[in-house]
DNA sequence: CAATCGGAGCGTCATCGCCT
DNA sequence: AGGCGATGACGCTCCGATTG
């Protein structure tokens, strides 16, 4: 069976989820440029690149909980299928035991 | 007991197929 | 054509088990 200490909810590096530990500059699209300080007046160049920043922040975190659900769903499917092979194999362990039998009659009559 | 391994989960990117 | 959700692939962290 599965091992069953799977929540990896709390990162052992306090309180800082592992995903945000990579180095800030790497998430970023090549070409963008931060802007420098939110909240003051802000260039429409600025404005734009806050702009495309939300966009990208909004579009990996759809992306994020889309990931969580295709691997929930995944891995439902997965116990299903394993949930009818041990029907199945139920199954097959009984007609054997029925054909032994129906055999095992057979062969008697036949004596 | 520290090092190593293997499995599980996660986030992100790239891509595909569907919808408008 | 472009936007968007679903999903495979990849790399990373965490954790429990095993081993020397």
């Amino acid at each position: 069976m599965a091992v069953t200490g799977d929540e990896t909810e709390s990162a052992a590096t306090g309180d800082i989820p592992a995903y945000q530990l990579r180095s800030p500059s790497s998430g970023l699209p090549q070409g963008i440029v931060m802007a420098a300080s939110p909240g003051s007046m802000q260039s429409p160049s600025s404005q734009h690149a806050e702009e495309i920043t939300r966009k990208r922040e909004v579009r990996l975190m759809k992306n994020r909980e889309a990931a969580r659900e295709c691997r929930r769903k995944k891995k439902e499917y997965v116990k299903c299928l394993e949930n009818r092979v041990a029907v199945l194999e139920n199954q097959n362990k009984t007609l054997i035991e029925e054909l032994k039998a129906l055999k095992d009659i057979y062969c008697h009559k036949a004596e």
